[in-house]
DNA sequence: TGTACATCAGTGAACGCGCGTTCACTGATGTAC
DNA sequence: TGTACATCAGTGAACGCGCGTTCACTGATGTAC
C-alpha cells in the first residue's frame, strides 16, 4: 500500500514536470493531456487518476515552476550578502544561459502576458508566486537599506521579466543579447550592485 | 468595379480590425475564423476571400496592431520637445488608461511571450514591430544627448513592457496601480525626465 | 434608357482532425488467512 | 510459506465538440450593347 501510493506519487510528479516544461514552452494552451501523457510514458486515459481536470493540472504546473524559482531564489540570495546575492541573481537572470533554457527558466517573462486569461486556480497560484519573487527581492533590498525597497523591487522586476521577453522575442541571437546586456548593466546599477 | 473592391477593402479592415483586438485579448491562439467573422457581421465562409488562412491573417493583424502603435508615438514623439514628449508617452504608456485598455493597446506587454511560439510571418512582423518602437525611442534619447541611447532605450522598453505586463497579471486594482506609479516613476528619474 | 450577361463578396453545409473527457477493462501488487 | 481475494494505477476505444478549411451556391452590383 505505501509502496503503490509512492508510486503513484512518483507518476504525479513526473506529469507535473512535463507539465511545467510544457506550459513554459507552449504557453496555458500548448499543453496537451495526450502529448503531456506520452512524453510521461503513460496513455491519456490514466491522466484523470492524477488530476481531476486540465485546468486542475495547469494550476499544479503553475506552483510546481514556482516552487523551481522560489530554489533559484533561494540558491542567490540565502546565506549570502544581499549585495553578491542580488547581484548574482541579476547576472543569472538575465545570462545566455537563462536566454536559452526557456522551458525551464522563470515562469514569468513567458507567461506574465497570458494570466488574465488563465483558468481562475492557474491566475491565482501565479499571481501568489510572482508577489513571493517580488517580495523577495524586496526584503533584499530593504536589507541593502536601500529606500522604497517594494517600488524599486516592483520596478526591477518589470525591467527583468520585460528584457528577458523582448530577448526571447528576437531571433537575432547578437541583438537578444545586446538586450540582456544593456538592461543588466542598467539594473545592477540603479540597484547599486556595479 | 471601383466601388465594388473598395468595398471588399472596408470588410477586410474589419476584418482585420476584429482580429487585432482579439489577438490583444487571447494572443495569438485566441483568435478564431468563426467567432472572428460574426463579430465582423459575416459569416466564416467568407473569410478566403480576404485572407490564405488563419497564420496569414495574424500576420496582418500583428501588423495592424503595430500601426496603432506607431500612431501612439507619433503623437508623442513628432513635433515636441524630446523631454516633453518622453515624458507624456512613458505616463500614459503607464497609465491606469492603458491598464485597463488591454484590447486596443500597446501588443508588447500581451504578446511579447508568446513570440517564439508564432507562425513565422508573424513573429517577423512582430519583431519588426517591436524593434521600431525600441529605436523610437532611442532616437528621442539621442536628441536629448543621452549616451549610449540604444542601450537606454532596450532597458527603458523593457521595463514599460514588464511593468504593463505584471501589471495586467494582478488582479488586485491597487497593487497594479501601485506597480505603474513604482515604474513610471522609476523610469522618468533614469531617463532624466523627473 | 433598358436589358442581358459577367463578376465576385459573401453564404452555409460539409469535411477531417485533434482536443478533453469518460469508462469498461486488465494485470501487477499488497493483504488476509 | 502458499493461496485466494481486493485494490487501483494505468490502458485504449469511444464520445461530443469546436476548430480551420473547402466548395457549390446566391444574389447584388458593375459592364456591354
Amino acid at each position: 500500500m505505501a509502496d503503490k501510493s509512492a508510486h503513484k506519487e512518483r507518476t504525479r510528479a513526473r506529469i507535473l514536470d512535463e507539465a511545467a516544461q510544457a506550459l513554459r514552452i507552449g504557453g496555458t494552451e500548448g499543453v496537451s493531456v495526450a502529448a503531456l501523457m506520452k512524453r510521461a510514458g503513460l496513455t491519456h486515459g490514466g491522466f484523470y487518476a492524477h488530476f481531476a481536470s486540465r485546468d486542475d493540472l495547469v494550476a499544479h504546473a503553475v506552483d510546481r515552476m514556482f516552487q523551481d524559482s522560489s530554489a533559484m531564489l533561494d540558491h542567490f540570495l540565502r546565506d549570502r550578502a544581499a549585495v553578491t546575492g542580488l547581484g548574482g541573481l541579476v547576472d543569472y537572470y538575465l545570462s545566455e544561459q537563462a536566454l536559452g533554457m526557456a522551458e525551464q527558466g522563470c515562469p514569468l517573462p513567458a507567461l506574465t502576458g497570458e494570466v488574465p486569461r488563465m483558468p481562475a486556480a492557474a491566475r491565482a497560484r501565479f499571481e501568489r508566486g510572482m508577489e513571493a519573487f517580488r517580495d523577495r527581492i524586496a526584503r533584499t533590498l530593504e536589507a541593502m537599506g536601500r529606500p522604497e525597497p517594494q517600488a524599486l523591487a516592483s520596478s526591477a522586476l518589470a525591467e527583468m521579466v520585460g528584457a528577458m521577453a523582448l530577448a526571447r522575442a528576437l531571433s537575432d541571437h547578437t541583438a537578444a543579447l545586446d538586450l540582456l546586456g544593456a538592461a543588466r548593466s542598467r539594473l545592477k546599477a540603479r540597484l547599486g550592485l556595479a
